[in-house]
RNA sequence: UCCGGAGUAGCUCAGCGGUAGAGCGGGUGGCUGUUAACCACUAGGUCGGGGGUUCGAAUCCCUCCUCCGGAGCCA
């Protein structure tokens, strides 16, 4: 490899070397040529930029580099920047050396014409070097950081449960089995209840990780390995955690765009429709929503599970997430406070994001009191046994508290505005895909 | 698990009882300003597997497999 004598630049820094020499080490996204001239467009994580290689610059060897490089062949380019207003980016490279680094096996698989969502997927590991992916990883990159600067500013502490489980948290949904040493062991798909833990022992907290559900839903909300961020409060009551995910979500949405406007454009997203999640969300509670959901003609009684149709007909009433709360107990799960004022209903709330993206947030109040919280394992058909340490929680110090989950996938989904949750992770777990 | 839909060239698809097709991608050649460049030529197929009907099946029937969308369940 010959090396470079001009200075390496990423190109998202490209605007600030105009008329200067730079070295750009990347790959070539797509070439075109006429004659005895090329044009050469070349990504390099960051950006992309059309280079220009004349004989006159680079001469029949220049060329003939050109020419054996195959699309995502990695190159080392070398030229001087050109500001261009008919370039996309606004920037042209005038070649003056070309350097092949990698000259491709064989045939990309991944032509920049049409391809299926079944193909797209066997070639995840090379469908992500695409801009449009490329975007959205950074948006979804964004929105993490988003929400760790939130949590990290108001005095919340990160706190890291378990993946490896004994024991289901909520009773219903079904668990990945794993071989601990002869013991089953469970894939963990909340970390809710070590959450409580630490609420406890630091005050508030927020887990973030991968959690794992192995419900077979074939939608395009659900993936059955997502990652979830999981706050708790001590001394913390159902609104006030509504209230903190209201701020969290406006804190995101403000963050990605302030600073992915650029990444919003590529992937075609308009940003009006985020400038409207705003302070305050709407709130509904679950008795007045049924009657909503029958005036709008759905078959519904209450009692009943808001599916995704009624999910979607509430939420297209507003321009901004709307907080879903007070549902009947026997929906939701054991460790679910109930309303004093009526025991039938359940301190929970859930967040449906707009657009019919569905649910993103649920949360609510825990049950705080140690007799009806083993009554309540109890009438789910859990074993207390394996409870014992989360009932401590209700034996040394008891307090009220409240936390929620947030389902990135799905909020990077509804921020990016992409139907399908698979695009959102770089490796998707499905059903039906374990592979890449 | 249930209900729909789809499997034909590397990719996206057309063909739906009578010789296997197109566009893109690949290869070769041409062109000094192309923008998913263009022009010419070219290679490339067990029509998802198995069974059946028929003189003849990619096409009709049965069966299995795989994938996609939705329901249930959930974030």
């Amino acid at each position: 490899m010959v090396t470079p004598t001009a200075p390496h630049v990423y190109l998202q820094d490209i605007a600030g070397w105009d008329g200067k020499d730079v070295t750009l080490k990347g790959w070539l996204y797509n070439k075109r040529s006429s004659g005895k001239i090329r044009f050469v467009i070349v990504r390099d994580g960051t950006g992309l930029i059309q280079c220009v290689g004349s004989i006159n610059d680079i001469g029949d060897e220049g060329l003939a580099a050109v020419d054996s490089l195959t699309q995502e062949s990695s190159v080392i380019v070398e030229g001087t920047v050109k500001a261009e207003p008919r370039a996309p980016g606004g920037f042209e490279l005038v070649l003056k050396k070309v350097v092949p680094v990698h000259v491709a096996l064989g045939e990309f698989p991944i032509s920049p014409k049409e391809h299926g969502t079944a193909f797209l997927m066997d070639n995840r590991h090379l469908w992500l070097r695409s801009k449009r992916q490329v975007a959205i990883m950074r948006i979804r990159h964004s929105i993490v950081k988003a929400i760790r600067d939130f949590f990290d500013e108001r005095g919340f502490t990160l706190f890291d449960p378990p993946i490896f489980t004994n024991a289901a948290c909520e009773g219903t949904s079904t668990l990945f089995e794993t071989d601990y040493f002869g013991e089953p062991a469970y894939l963990s798909q909340s970390g809710q209840l070590y959450g409580e833990c630490g609420a406890m022992a630091l005050g508030k907290i927020y887990t973030f990780g991968p959690t794992f559900r192995a419900e077979k839903s074939k939608t395009r909300r659900h993936l059955t390995e997502f990652w979830m961020i999981e706050p708790e409060v001590a001394y913390a009551e159902m609104w006030d955690a509504a209230a903190l995910a209201e701020d969290m979500i406006c804190f995101v949405v403000r963050r990605v765009l302030d600073t992915r406007r650029e990444e919003l454009t590529a992937i075609e997203r308009d940003p009006a429709i985020l400038e409207k999640i705003q302070k305050p969300f709407p709130r509904i509670c679950y008795t007045d929503a049924i009657e909503v959901l029958k005036k709008s003609g759905h078959e519904i009684n209450w009692g009943d599970d808001i599916g995704g149709d009624e999910e979607t007909t509430i939420s297209n009433q507003y321009d901004r997430p709307v907080f879903l709360h007070h549902f009947p107990a026997d929906l939701k799960a054991f460790y679910m406070k109930r309303d004093p004022n009526d025991p039938k209903l359940a301190l929970g709330f859930d967040l449906l994001a707009p657009e019919g993206k569905g649910e993103v947030i649920g949360g609510g109040q825990r049950e705080d009191d140690y007799d009806t919280l083993v009554a309540r394992i109890q009438e789910h058909g859990l074993k207390v046994e394996d409870f014992e340490w989360f009932l401590d929680l209700r034996k040394y110090g008891t307090v009220p508290h409240a936390g929620f989950g947030l389902g990135l996938e799905r909020t990077v989904a509804w921020l990016c505005g992409l139907p399908h949750v698979r695009e959102t992770i770089p490796f998707p777990r499905m059903i039906s895909r374990l592979k890449p």
